[in-house]
DNA sequence: TATGAATGAGCGTTCATTCAT
DNA sequence: TATGAATGAACGCTCATTCAT
């Protein structure tokens, strides 16, 4: 039987949670330091420390939470079955995560465990996009020649060059979903055509 | 015409950048002090902010410098026709790049260039990568029905996901060769078979 | 026979005074670089030393050139041969001297020149303001156990002293010439009836 | 009921302080150095900062110190009657004011408060010059026509004026004290006879 | 748990002045 | 004279993290 958390700390918690939030609806999560959220929230410093490891396991914590919910959203929603669908249901991620560019950094190191103990919120969202993602190769009339596990690596990989080419000036004039939409109809879709487009 | 560069400039910026490659060589970028490199350039701190921005200019270049020499085989050598060879000519790269995680940072903060002025020798680099993956794309037995371009920028994103997956520690376990050239053999080639494969 | 100053060299030097007055008058003495004054003169920085001994040779020029002017509108009026008179006359100074407090402190500082060579132009202008002040001191109905000399002394040590309580927020209720006036009233005017102030 | 300052931040500060005081007794107040106080202290340089808003602040706090020292002596000594005591007593201030033109420069910048929350030790010690001179000038036999306020001020007056020309080469030859001496005499005495000096 | 003072390493900056060309 | 790159010595600051109470 594990000791039940106390209520105490349950509160404490909520509040530094409930102050980071204030503070990141106003300022963004770039902006966010230490010092404004326990001051907001009341306590001291050092119990912040109490209750995350550090600044980025409340990062983890927080951005996890949001992303969360827009999986809620995909997970309630029909499986989208073209191409086109899979990007209008994920552009709300897209636009998250191109927010601010201290989000998608956080996201890239979290994404992965480092270790096996620290899977935190953010990994755990990569699961389930991974999952989703899967659920959805299925049930599309995608590539067969590919396992439905890689081509959503694939997809993820192409959702994150998306964004990566987003956050440079020089590709900003054409959109981010409309970047994601080609990148994935030339993954998960084989032509018998043959084009002959040349590089510049 | 321009007002050429003094030599007394030119001299000065190369014993600094001299200087920050002896450093590096000895303990790698993570733990390079800007202090250090005047120091060991018997040159003021401030003439150091004078020929760089801030210390990252400094990164930028040298790491550029450093990829464009690792490009510059590449260029030299015959271009790879099949994946195996194209994954081997990469493997460099991704040795370099995955050296440090401070390393692989800072590329991906500089991959983009932020603004038009702002394309620094990194960005550089990456346009360098993606003409010669044209090129590759062109002259190997790849699938035809997506333009090269769309082929480099694809192998740009696997390239980019390999690496990632590989600073953590949940995959760690695959040889980052193996899984980017899995990547690229399903993007650059598309079998007729179909498999069955389930998600986790 | 001295060799005559080159034309250039007037040249120079009066591009550079032109410089710094347009920027004084932009920004104020406080906000004053070399940098921009060579810039906006559009000559090199070492060209700045070759004229000036350092950026206070030049504040010292320009201050005391201003004083200067402001000492000639003296000079010009018929001499004050009351307090109030002395007081109004001595005005535009004081607002002058109190516009910024970086221009107080030249002035303090180089009031008293260092060295007998080193008398420059502000030091001239306490010559000048000294001088006047006797003849004034002369001219009205002042007390007479003391020498105009002395009394010139004195009416230099009040003119400062109402300028450093200006400076100081406590005292900035109270109107600079009132201050200055009451000081001088004091100072200059011996009257035979006893008061009986106390202090806070 | 304030929150009580913990001891140990009474501790750190008071270490901060005497290091500081070491070190202006080997070097002086002009060579001390923020970097060299902190290492004495065996304290963070962050620590500094978080005591003392800057160096400056910690200097106001220091020459206040000393100053405060002196005016105790001058309380518990009798009050001076005449005006060689005045002098006389105010010598040891004279003689620190003067001993370093850096120490003149702060009190002279710091002893007007700007803000009224800016009241710093130095500023306070001017209180106190004021007041205790208030004392002198209502036991001593002096001029009756003027407010003992007032001839406190002019006796400042006077006291500043001294010491600005003691940093002037031109009237060095002239003892500090001497000039203070005859500066008093006339400020707060009145003769009946005339004198008929001329101006230089 | 909670507290909050202390840590600490290094970055970026400032800008008048010098000096080799 | 003119040039302008280089100097240089601190200062101020950052801010997540630790630790003694």
């Amino acid at each position: 039987m594990t000791k039940p958390v106390q209520q105490r700390t349950l509160k404490t918690r909520a509040k530094l949670i409930a102050a980071a939030e204030v503070l990141i609806a106003k300022e963004g999560y770039t902006a966010l330091r230490v010092e404004d959220v326990v001051q907001k929230a009341g306590v001291a410093k050092g119990t912040f420390f109490a209750h995350f490891r550090d600044k980025d396991a409340l990062m983890d914590r927080l951005i996890g939470a949001h992303i969360d919910r827009i999986l809620d959203d995909w997970e309630k929603a029909p499986a989208p079955k073209t191409i086109p669908e899979v990007v209008a249901i994920m552009s709300p991620l897209l636009t998250f995560l191109t927010s601010e560019r201290y989000v998608f950094d956080v996201v890239m190191r979290y994404s992965g465990a480092t270790l096996i103990e620290d899977i935190g919120p953010i990994a755990m969202t990569i699961g389930r996009f991974d999952e989703l993602m899967c659920g959805w190769m299925e049930v599309g009339e995608y590539r067969a020649d590919v396992s439905p596990q890689l081509l959503s690596e694939g997809v993820q990989a192409f959702f994150f060059q998306a964004m990566a080419l987003h956050f440079c000036a020089l590709h900003s004039d054409i959109a981010l979903t409309d970047r994601l939409q080609s990148y994935l109809s030339a993954w998960l879709i084989v032509k018998t055509e043959s084009p002959s487009a040349s590089c510049t």
